[in-house]
RNA sequence: GGCCACGUGGCGGAGUGGUUACGCAGCGGACUGCAAAUCCGUGUACAUCGGUUCGAACCCGGUCGUGGCCUCCA
């Protein structure tokens, strides 16, 4: 089977035809670098690296670029600096440290590139002049505009018409903008905001709309048409409508990307949007803090892409009990597997990730049987998507934030509980259990094939 | 108000015209001094009403319900 995509452009599922197979380009929108990313941009994250990775797995690890920009220059990262009051590149730098932390936990690759907004000023008032000159915006106010009456199938990728989008507004219309839903390229900055000299003849210092950046940098690093752009769902309108909006009008192209994918939301237990304004969100880190990245990872692959995900304590558990499950057979597997065809199959279909964990899933019960080839087989295709990255031994000490275990103590306990239980004085070995589940220690016996002998281990109760 | 998704067994979640998804939980069994862990086996389903069809969870239409976008958001 060959790689389909559901392309929200078309509203279909389509076959994946890359303009140059040598060079698969891809973008994604990364995060404006204020706070602690959430689950929610944790989500992204994880779809477009499986994305990556069976780009790279479908056309060679060296034939595909991808492009995961970081926003770093934003009203809300201004307000966060002056909370704190400490310097705008002090709260950008700090974030984009957490972030790729928090990316790499979930082990997303680092992206081919990672473009910051800031480097790409120049691009962004060349992108102005160029729309200026075309007839697609104007200068009024010391601002930019898009016109967006300039462009007959503005809202194509929404699936909206200009009419619609004006009856159902909710904003007032600032007086300079010739028409209502006509956005903003380039605006004034009032003191304290950063500042660029204008493009355009603007005489103050200004700085740049919010789509603006993302066809900078996509057009710079990718090129006017590229492949695959993606972004959450939310992104469609109006950031993608602007961005594809911009870049077609300022290269005279008809797509900006042939493809553009969007994951769905998590919902917040309630069933609601989890999101930022909301503030019914748990940040990655939180996460992370009480549960390993894989089982983190392995959540947010655990329904489709396009779907919602109901995030739950219950989900994060099971997910964490699934791979101790796969680490247990097939951590120590040899590397000599092979990605089960059925992964391969249901990851290229629209990257249908319940369907690969099911197929997961089977090889581990013939794994689990005894079949070796199984066991490298189920190595290798959970390693294609991002699971199995580490050891038997490093999964298994794998320890909330915060908590200390006196190894050595339990060490000991263990020791003479099955002393106790050789000499047959189950009262005791039963007290030490006890002991050990009141710190929270979990053991499990099992008896050694080889020897017959009853080996105890243990892990931090969940 | 406009536009758009979705409604599958206790829970999560694929599928999409005729055949078991799968996982977790539950239940039964093996193992164990007893537990836990592990292994084996196993029941339960397609919101509702109507239509098309030899046959519909799957296609079409109505109804009800849930959610999203139209404003910063992944």
């Amino acid at each position: 089977m060959s790689l389909q995509l559901y392309n929200t452009l078309t509203r279909k599922k389509e076959r994946f035809e890359p303009i140059d197979p040598t060079n698969v380009r891809m973008y994604a929108c990364g995060p404006t670098v204020y706070s602690y990313i959430h689950i929610g941009n944790g989500r992204m994250l994880v779809v477009f690296d499986l994305l990556f990775r069976v780009l790279r797995n479908a056309y060679g690890a060296g034939h595909v670029t991808y492009a995961r920009n970081i926003t770093d220059v934003d009203d809300k990262i201004n307000a966060r600096a002056a909370e704190e009051g400490v310097s705008i590149a002090k709260v950008t730098e700090r974030t984009t440290r957490q972030f790729h932390a928090d990316a790499a936990d979930l082990v997303c690759l680092p992206p081919t590139i990672e473009p910051r907004a800031t480097g790409h000023i120049d691009e962004m008032k060349a992108l102005c002049e160029t729309l200026v000159a075309k007839g697609h915006a104007y200068v009024a106010a010391d601002h930019v505009l898009f016109s967006v009456p300039s462009m007959p199938d503005y809202g194509r990728l929404s699936n909206r018409s200009v009419e619609e989008m004006e009856a159902g507004a909710r904003v007032d219309v600032a007086p300079y903008k010739r028409s209502p839903m006509d956005f903003v390229l380039w605006k004034p900055s009032k003191s304290g905001e950063p500042a660029w000299a204008s493009p355009c003849g603007i005489v103050g210092a200004g700085r740049p709309g919010w789509h603006i950046e993302c066809s900078a940098m996509a057009g710079k690093h990718l090129g006017n048409v590229f492949d695959i752009h993606g972004g959450g769902i939310d992104l469609v309108f109006p950031h993608h409508e602007n961005e594809l909006a911009q870049s077609r009008c300022a290269h005279g192209t008809h797509v900006m990307a042939n493809v553009w994918m969007h994951n769905g939301f998590l919902e917040a237990e309630a069933g609601e949007k989890m999101s930022k304004s909301l503030g019914n969100f748990i940040t990655v880190r939180e996460l992370l803090d009480q549960t390993p990245g894989e089982a983190g990872r392995l959540a947010l692959l655990s329904s489709h892409y396009r779907q919602p995900l109901p995030w739950t304590e219950r989900l994060v558990q099971e997910s964490r009990r699934t791979l101790d499950l796969w680490y247990e057979l097939a951590a120590d597997a040899d590397d000599h597997g092979e990605v089960a065809p059925d992964v391969i199959d249901a990851l290229e279909d629209d990257l249908n990730t319940p369907r690969a964990i099911g197929a997961l899933h089977a090889l581990r019960g013939e794994a689990a049987k005894g079949n070796s080839a199984a066991r490298a087989n189920l190595k290798a295709s959970a390693r294609l998507m991002g699971f199995l990255q580490s050891s038997l031994e490093e999964w298994k000490t794998w320890r909330p934030a915060g908590v200390a275990i006196d190894e050595v103590m339990v060490d000991t306990l263990i020791t003479a509980r099955l002393d106790a239980r050789k000499r047959k004085d189950f009262k005791e070995s039963d007290r030490i259990r006890d002991e050990l589940a009141a710190m929270g220690i979990q053991l499990k016996d099992a008896k050694n094939k080889e020897t017959g002998e009853i080996e105890t281990s243990w892990e931090v109760k969940r």
